[in-house]
DNA sequence: CCACTAACGCAACTGGAGTCGCATTTGACC
DNA sequence: GGTCAAATGCGACTCCAGTTGCGTTAGTGG
Protein backbone atom coordinates (compact mmCIF):
# COMPACT_ATOMS: atom_id res chain seq x y z
CA UNK A 1 0.00 0.00 0.00
CA UNK A 2 2.63 2.26 0.79
CA UNK A 3 4.64 1.68 -2.33
CA UNK A 4 1.15 2.16 -4.05
CA UNK A 5 1.62 5.48 -2.70
CA UNK A 6 5.13 6.02 -3.21
CA UNK A 7 4.84 5.07 -7.32
CA UNK A 8 1.48 7.08 -7.53
CA UNK A 9 3.24 10.30 -6.20
CA UNK A 10 6.51 9.42 -8.72
CA UNK A 11 3.74 8.92 -11.39
CA UNK A 12 1.38 11.94 -10.36
CA UNK A 13 2.89 13.81 -8.45
CA UNK A 14 0.41 15.60 -5.24
CA UNK A 15 -2.35 16.53 -7.02
CA UNK A 16 -2.43 12.98 -8.61
CA UNK A 17 -2.29 11.94 -5.62
CA UNK A 18 -6.65 10.82 -4.51
CA UNK A 19 -7.50 7.65 -2.59
CA UNK A 20 -9.15 6.68 -5.38
CA UNK A 21 -6.33 6.20 -7.77
CA UNK A 22 -3.95 4.66 -4.54
CA UNK A 23 -6.34 2.34 -3.96
CA UNK A 24 -7.10 1.01 -7.32
CA UNK A 25 -3.23 0.68 -7.21
CA UNK A 26 -2.82 -1.36 -4.69
CA UNK A 27 -5.99 -3.51 -5.57
CA UNK A 28 -8.05 -2.43 -3.07
CA UNK A 29 -11.71 -0.76 -2.53
CA UNK A 30 -11.51 3.00 -1.75
CA UNK A 31 -13.67 2.83 1.51
CA UNK A 32 -11.06 0.61 2.62
CA UNK A 33 -8.35 3.08 2.26
CA UNK A 34 -10.72 5.74 3.60
CA UNK A 35 -11.31 3.73 6.65
CA UNK A 36 -7.73 3.16 7.54
CA UNK A 37 -5.99 6.04 6.89
CA UNK A 38 -8.96 9.05 6.01
CA UNK A 39 -6.80 11.36 4.25
CA UNK A 40 -4.21 11.61 1.23
CA UNK A 41 -1.93 13.71 3.68
CA UNK A 42 -2.45 11.05 6.48
CA UNK A 43 -1.20 7.92 3.44
CA UNK A 44 2.27 10.16 3.15
CA UNK A 45 2.43 10.74 6.37
CA UNK A 46 1.74 6.62 6.70
CA UNK A 47 4.58 6.08 4.10
CA UNK A 48 6.94 8.86 5.63
CA UNK A 49 7.26 7.17 8.66
CA UNK A 50 7.93 3.92 7.07
CA UNK A 51 10.94 5.37 5.00
CA UNK A 52 12.31 6.91 8.43
CA UNK A 53 12.76 4.06 9.91
CA UNK A 54 14.71 2.83 6.79
CA UNK A 55 18.11 3.15 7.00
CA UNK A 56 19.90 5.84 5.13
CA UNK A 57 23.45 5.80 4.24
CA UNK A 58 25.95 8.02 5.42
CA UNK A 59 28.45 9.15 3.50
CA UNK A 60 32.40 8.43 4.52
CA UNK A 61 34.45 10.14 2.28
CA UNK A 62 37.57 11.10 4.59
CA UNK A 63 37.49 14.39 4.56
CA UNK A 64 33.99 17.02 5.67
CA UNK A 65 34.04 18.54 2.49
CA UNK A 66 34.05 14.98 0.66
CA UNK A 67 31.18 14.11 3.14
CA UNK A 68 29.29 17.33 2.62
CA UNK A 69 29.24 17.64 -0.43
CA UNK A 70 27.75 13.84 -1.00
CA UNK A 71 24.86 15.14 1.19
CA UNK A 72 24.26 18.47 -0.82
CA UNK A 73 24.68 16.27 -4.16
CA UNK A 74 22.46 13.18 -3.34
CA UNK A 75 19.49 16.23 -2.17
CA UNK A 76 20.23 18.07 -5.63
CA UNK A 77 20.07 14.99 -7.59
CA UNK A 78 16.58 14.20 -6.08
CA UNK A 79 15.03 17.54 -7.34
CA UNK A 80 17.00 17.51 -10.78
CA UNK A 81 15.04 14.47 -11.53
CA UNK A 82 11.64 15.24 -12.07
CA UNK A 83 9.91 12.01 -10.51
CA UNK A 84 12.14 11.90 -7.83
CA UNK A 85 11.56 15.50 -7.36
CA UNK A 86 7.53 14.89 -6.86
CA UNK A 87 8.39 13.20 -3.49
CA UNK A 88 9.86 15.78 -1.47
CA UNK A 89 7.53 18.19 -3.17
CA UNK A 90 4.38 16.32 -1.71
CA UNK A 91 5.48 15.87 1.47
CA UNK A 92 5.63 19.51 1.97
CA UNK A 93 2.53 20.09 0.03
CA UNK A 94 0.96 17.41 2.50
CA UNK A 95 2.85 18.88 5.80
CA UNK A 96 1.44 22.18 4.99
CA UNK A 97 -2.05 20.97 5.24
CA UNK A 98 -1.75 18.33 7.77
CA UNK A 99 -0.61 18.07 11.18
CA UNK A 100 -0.11 14.35 10.77
CA UNK A 101 1.86 15.09 7.56
CA UNK A 102 3.86 18.26 9.79
CA UNK A 103 4.20 15.64 12.77
CA UNK A 104 5.86 12.77 10.07
CA UNK A 105 7.54 15.55 8.07
CA UNK A 106 9.48 17.37 11.28
CA UNK A 107 10.55 13.56 12.50
CA UNK A 108 12.01 12.64 8.77
CA UNK A 109 14.54 15.45 8.99
CA UNK A 110 14.89 15.26 12.57
CA UNK A 111 16.14 11.45 12.06
CA UNK A 112 18.05 12.39 8.94
CA UNK A 113 19.70 15.65 10.10
CA UNK A 114 21.24 13.32 13.22
CA UNK A 115 22.55 10.78 10.85
CA UNK A 116 23.52 13.59 9.14
CA UNK A 117 25.45 14.84 11.74
CA UNK A 118 27.46 12.30 12.26
CA UNK A 119 30.22 13.26 9.72
CA UNK A 120 30.24 16.56 11.28
CA UNK A 121 30.70 14.86 14.58
CA UNK A 122 33.38 12.73 12.70
CA UNK A 123 35.41 15.87 10.99
CA UNK A 124 35.36 17.62 14.78
CA UNK A 125 37.08 14.82 16.37
CA UNK A 126 39.41 14.85 13.14
CA UNK A 127 40.53 18.11 14.08
CA UNK A 128 38.82 19.41 11.25
CA UNK A 129 36.71 21.69 12.36
CA UNK A 130 36.07 23.94 15.72
CA UNK A 131 35.29 21.58 18.96
CA UNK A 132 32.28 23.49 19.38
CA UNK A 133 30.57 23.36 16.21
CA UNK A 134 26.86 22.56 16.22
CA UNK A 135 27.07 19.52 14.01
CA UNK A 136 23.11 19.72 13.39
CA UNK A 137 23.19 23.48 12.36
CA UNK A 138 25.94 23.00 9.95
CA UNK A 139 24.05 19.75 8.38
CA UNK A 140 21.13 22.32 8.43
CA UNK A 141 23.13 25.31 6.94
CA UNK A 142 24.63 23.39 3.77
CA UNK A 143 20.95 21.75 3.09
CA UNK A 144 18.86 24.83 3.40
CA UNK A 145 20.30 26.84 0.07
CA UNK A 146 18.92 23.65 -2.09
CA UNK A 147 15.77 23.71 -0.46
CA UNK A 148 15.62 27.28 -0.59
CA UNK A 149 15.86 27.16 -4.37
CA UNK A 150 13.50 24.41 -4.97
CA UNK A 151 10.51 25.29 -2.82
CA UNK A 152 11.09 29.06 -2.02
CA UNK A 153 12.73 31.15 -5.12
CA UNK A 154 12.15 28.45 -7.67
CA UNK A 155 15.71 28.73 -9.29
CA UNK A 156 16.68 25.60 -10.28
CA UNK A 157 19.69 23.81 -8.60
CA UNK A 158 22.77 21.63 -10.24
CA UNK A 159 25.92 19.54 -8.65
CA UNK A 160 27.72 23.44 -8.41
CA UNK A 161 24.84 24.56 -6.27
CA UNK A 162 25.22 21.51 -4.00
CA UNK A 163 29.19 22.26 -4.23
CA UNK A 164 28.68 25.59 -3.60
CA UNK A 165 25.99 25.27 -0.55
CA UNK A 166 28.75 23.00 1.18
CA UNK A 167 31.66 25.20 1.26
CA UNK A 168 29.82 27.96 2.28
CA UNK A 169 28.38 26.03 5.06
CA UNK A 170 31.94 25.34 5.73
CA UNK A 171 33.39 28.46 5.60
CA UNK A 172 30.59 29.54 8.12
CA UNK A 173 31.62 26.47 10.97
CA UNK A 174 35.70 26.88 10.12
CA UNK A 175 34.91 30.50 11.31
CA UNK A 176 33.75 29.07 14.67
CA UNK A 177 30.59 30.67 13.90
CA UNK A 178 28.07 27.25 14.34
CA UNK B 1 -10.41 42.30 -3.85
CA UNK B 2 -6.81 41.37 -3.22
CA UNK B 3 -7.43 42.94 0.30
CA UNK B 4 -10.10 40.17 0.53
CA UNK B 5 -7.70 37.47 -0.14
CA UNK B 6 -4.89 38.47 1.84
CA UNK B 7 -7.32 39.59 5.03
CA UNK B 8 -9.12 35.80 4.23
CA UNK B 9 -5.57 34.42 4.60
CA UNK B 10 -4.24 36.09 7.24
CA UNK B 11 -7.30 34.69 9.01
CA UNK B 12 -8.21 31.12 7.92
CA UNK B 13 -4.90 30.42 6.50
CA UNK B 14 -4.50 28.69 3.06
CA UNK B 15 -7.48 25.92 3.75
CA UNK B 16 -10.14 28.35 4.32
CA UNK B 17 -9.38 30.26 1.33
CA UNK B 18 -11.94 29.31 -0.42
CA UNK B 19 -13.38 31.33 -3.71
CA UNK B 20 -16.60 31.59 -1.89
CA UNK B 21 -14.94 32.97 1.52
CA UNK B 22 -13.36 35.69 -0.67
CA UNK B 23 -16.36 36.74 -2.49
CA UNK B 24 -18.22 37.09 0.78
CA UNK B 25 -15.35 38.82 2.29
CA UNK B 26 -14.98 41.11 -0.83
CA UNK B 27 -18.82 41.59 -1.15
CA UNK B 28 -19.75 39.81 -4.21
CA UNK B 29 -21.21 37.06 -5.77
CA UNK B 30 -18.84 33.94 -6.17
CA UNK B 31 -19.85 33.56 -9.66
CA UNK B 32 -17.93 36.72 -10.25
CA UNK B 33 -14.80 35.54 -8.64
CA UNK B 34 -14.93 32.10 -10.99
CA UNK B 35 -15.30 34.45 -13.94
CA UNK B 36 -12.30 36.44 -13.33
CA UNK B 37 -9.99 34.29 -11.67
CA UNK B 38 -11.40 30.59 -11.68
CA UNK B 39 -9.67 29.54 -8.76
CA UNK B 40 -7.82 30.04 -5.25
CA UNK B 41 -4.47 29.85 -6.74
CA UNK B 42 -4.73 32.61 -8.93
CA UNK B 43 -6.16 34.52 -6.56
CA UNK B 44 -3.18 34.16 -4.33
CA UNK B 45 -0.98 34.70 -8.03
CA UNK B 46 -2.75 38.12 -8.26
CA UNK B 47 -2.50 39.55 -5.13
CA UNK B 48 1.10 38.13 -4.46
CA UNK B 49 1.94 40.55 -8.64
CA UNK B 50 0.42 43.14 -6.69
CA UNK B 51 2.28 42.79 -3.45
CA UNK B 52 5.49 42.71 -6.05
CA UNK B 53 4.57 46.23 -7.46
CA UNK B 54 4.52 47.44 -4.18
CA UNK B 55 7.94 49.25 -2.83
CA UNK B 56 10.30 47.60 -0.36
CA UNK B 57 12.35 49.15 1.57
CA UNK B 58 15.34 48.35 1.56
CA UNK B 59 17.51 48.27 5.16
CA UNK B 60 20.54 50.71 5.17
CA UNK B 61 22.69 50.23 8.75
CA UNK B 62 26.31 51.38 7.48
CA UNK B 63 26.95 48.17 7.90
CA UNK B 64 26.49 44.75 6.07
CA UNK B 65 26.10 42.80 9.12
CA UNK B 66 23.11 45.43 9.73
CA UNK B 67 21.49 45.84 6.75
CA UNK B 68 21.81 41.63 6.49
CA UNK B 69 20.14 40.69 9.84
CA UNK B 70 17.71 43.56 9.63
CA UNK B 71 16.71 41.38 6.24
CA UNK B 72 16.78 38.00 8.36
CA UNK B 73 15.07 39.42 10.97
CA UNK B 74 12.17 41.00 9.45
CA UNK B 75 11.22 37.42 7.87
CA UNK B 76 11.96 36.06 10.85
CA UNK B 77 9.20 38.07 12.43
CA UNK B 78 6.84 37.18 9.80
CA UNK B 79 7.48 33.57 10.92
CA UNK B 80 7.04 34.01 14.63
CA UNK B 81 3.46 35.73 13.74
CA UNK B 82 1.12 33.37 13.51
CA UNK B 83 -1.20 35.41 11.23
CA UNK B 84 1.51 36.93 9.24
CA UNK B 85 3.30 33.22 8.90
CA UNK B 86 0.14 32.06 6.88
CA UNK B 87 0.60 34.50 3.86
CA UNK B 88 4.01 32.69 2.58
CA UNK B 89 2.83 29.28 3.91
CA UNK B 90 -0.15 30.10 1.57
CA UNK B 91 2.31 31.70 -1.47
CA UNK B 92 4.22 28.12 -1.16
CA UNK B 93 1.39 25.71 -1.33
CA UNK B 94 0.24 27.75 -3.89
CA UNK B 95 3.14 27.87 -6.05
CA UNK B 96 3.33 23.99 -5.35
CA UNK B 97 0.46 23.15 -7.10
CA UNK B 98 -0.26 25.73 -9.79
CA UNK B 99 1.58 27.17 -12.39
CA UNK B 100 0.43 30.55 -12.75
CA UNK B 101 0.56 31.11 -8.86
CA UNK B 102 4.60 29.13 -9.51
CA UNK B 103 5.53 32.01 -11.42
CA UNK B 104 4.19 34.30 -9.58
CA UNK B 105 6.36 33.81 -6.93
CA UNK B 106 9.24 33.42 -8.78
CA UNK B 107 9.02 36.63 -9.66
CA UNK B 108 8.34 37.88 -6.70
CA UNK B 109 11.08 36.51 -4.88
CA UNK B 110 13.18 37.29 -8.04
CA UNK B 111 11.92 41.63 -7.20
CA UNK B 112 12.88 41.28 -3.83
CA UNK B 113 16.20 39.51 -3.86
CA UNK B 114 16.94 42.33 -6.76
CA UNK B 115 15.89 44.93 -4.11
CA UNK B 116 17.93 43.03 -1.30
CA UNK B 117 20.97 42.32 -3.27
CA UNK B 118 21.57 46.22 -3.25
CA UNK B 119 22.95 45.94 0.56
CA UNK B 120 25.63 44.24 -0.59
CA UNK B 121 26.59 46.24 -3.43
CA UNK B 122 26.96 48.68 -1.55
CA UNK B 123 28.80 46.67 1.08
CA UNK B 124 31.29 45.81 -1.52
CA UNK B 125 31.76 49.28 -2.78
CA UNK B 126 32.57 50.35 1.09
CA UNK B 127 35.34 47.51 0.71
CA UNK B 128 33.27 45.16 3.10
CA UNK B 129 33.29 42.05 1.03
CA UNK B 130 35.66 40.29 -1.48
CA UNK B 131 35.03 42.45 -4.87
CA UNK B 132 34.09 39.35 -6.64
CA UNK B 133 31.07 38.41 -4.31
CA UNK B 134 27.88 37.79 -5.73
CA UNK B 135 25.12 39.80 -4.66
CA UNK B 136 22.40 37.58 -5.37
CA UNK B 137 24.13 34.21 -3.71
CA UNK B 138 24.65 35.97 -0.45
CA UNK B 139 21.40 37.24 -0.08
CA UNK B 140 19.89 33.52 -1.06
CA UNK B 141 21.76 32.27 1.72
CA UNK B 142 20.57 34.89 4.35
CA UNK B 143 17.31 33.83 3.98
CA UNK B 144 17.43 30.09 3.02
CA UNK B 145 17.98 28.60 6.50
CA UNK B 146 15.14 30.66 8.07
CA UNK B 147 12.83 29.33 5.23
CA UNK B 148 14.43 25.90 5.50
CA UNK B 149 13.58 25.84 9.32
CA UNK B 150 9.58 26.69 8.78
CA UNK B 151 9.03 24.51 5.55
CA UNK B 152 11.29 21.70 5.53
CA UNK B 153 12.99 20.58 9.24
CA UNK B 154 9.71 22.33 11.59
CA UNK B 155 11.90 23.56 13.63
CA UNK B 156 10.68 27.07 14.99
CA UNK B 157 12.77 30.39 14.20
CA UNK B 158 13.46 33.41 16.70
CA UNK B 159 15.42 36.51 16.24
CA UNK B 160 19.03 34.21 17.14
CA UNK B 161 18.68 31.87 14.35
CA UNK B 162 18.39 35.00 11.76
CA UNK B 163 21.16 36.30 13.17
CA UNK B 164 22.90 33.09 13.13
CA UNK B 165 22.14 33.23 9.21
CA UNK B 166 23.05 36.54 8.81
CA UNK B 167 26.67 35.85 10.36
CA UNK B 168 26.89 32.80 8.65
CA UNK B 169 26.21 33.71 4.95
CA UNK B 170 28.66 36.88 5.79
CA UNK B 171 31.33 34.15 6.68
CA UNK B 172 30.86 32.42 3.40
CA UNK B 173 30.61 36.10 1.58
CA UNK B 174 33.82 37.16 3.57
CA UNK B 175 36.00 33.36 2.25
CA UNK B 176 35.32 34.62 -1.01
CA UNK B 177 33.57 31.98 -1.78
CA UNK B 178 30.49 33.81 -3.46
C1' DC C 1 -16.12 -28.37 10.85
C1' DC C 2 -18.32 -24.60 13.00
C1' DA C 3 -19.09 -20.28 15.19
C1' DC C 4 -17.58 -15.44 15.72
C1' DT C 5 -15.31 -11.23 14.86
C1' DA C 6 -12.97 -8.03 12.09
C1' DA C 7 -11.89 -6.36 7.78
C1' DC C 8 -13.26 -5.68 3.11
C1' DG C 9 -16.29 -4.98 -1.21
C1' DC C 10 -20.05 -2.75 -3.04
C1' DA C 11 -23.52 0.43 -4.37
C1' DA C 12 -26.25 4.12 -2.98
C1' DC C 13 -26.18 8.46 -0.77
C1' DT C 14 -24.49 13.23 0.67
C1' DG C 15 -22.34 17.69 0.46
C1' DG C 16 -20.02 21.21 -1.40
C1' DA C 17 -16.98 23.13 -4.98
C1' DG C 18 -17.43 24.66 -9.55
C1' DT C 19 -20.55 25.57 -13.93
C1' DC C 20 -24.35 27.30 -16.72
C1' DG C 21 -28.30 30.01 -18.53
C1' DC C 22 -30.62 33.88 -17.98
C1' DA C 23 -32.17 38.24 -15.74
C1' DT C 24 -30.43 42.55 -14.00
C1' DT C 25 -27.37 46.20 -13.37
C1' DT C 26 -23.67 49.24 -14.58
C1' DG C 27 -21.64 52.62 -17.22
C1' DA C 28 -19.84 54.52 -21.45
C1' DC C 29 -21.08 56.98 -25.51
C1' DC C 30 -24.10 59.50 -28.37
C1' DG D 1 -32.32 60.33 -21.34
C1' DG D 2 -31.80 56.47 -24.45
C1' DT D 3 -29.06 52.55 -26.30
C1' DC D 4 -26.00 49.01 -26.22
C1' DA D 5 -22.19 46.02 -24.48
C1' DA D 6 -19.97 44.21 -20.68
C1' DA D 7 -19.97 42.82 -16.13
C1' DT D 8 -22.54 41.12 -12.20
C1' DG D 9 -26.27 38.66 -9.49
C1' DC D 10 -28.87 34.64 -8.96
C1' DG D 11 -30.61 30.07 -8.60
C1' DA D 12 -30.39 25.60 -10.59
C1' DC D 13 -27.54 22.15 -12.18
C1' DT D 14 -23.40 18.96 -12.55
C1' DC D 15 -19.80 16.37 -10.81
C1' DC D 16 -16.85 14.06 -7.78
C1' DA D 17 -14.52 13.36 -3.28
C1' DG D 18 -15.89 11.40 0.81
C1' DT D 19 -19.59 8.74 3.78
C1' DT D 20 -22.80 5.24 5.13
C1' DG D 21 -25.31 0.74 5.56
C1' DC D 22 -25.17 -3.71 4.56
C1' DG D 23 -23.79 -8.07 2.61
C1' DT D 24 -19.67 -10.97 2.01
C1' DT D 25 -15.22 -12.71 2.81
C1' DA D 26 -11.21 -13.92 5.57
C1' DG D 27 -9.06 -15.39 9.46
C1' DT D 28 -8.99 -17.27 14.26
C1' DG D 29 -9.96 -20.26 18.00
C1' DG D 30 -12.12 -24.06 19.67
Amino acid sequence: MLDAVHAELVHRGYLGLTVENVADRAGVHKTTVYRRWGTVDVLIADALDHTRETDWPVPDTGTIEGDLTAIATEIADTFIDPERRRVPVAIVVAALQSTRAMEAKQAFYAARHAEAAKVVTRAVERGELPPRTDPLELVRLTCAPLYYRIFISGEPVDRATAERAAEAALAAARAGLL
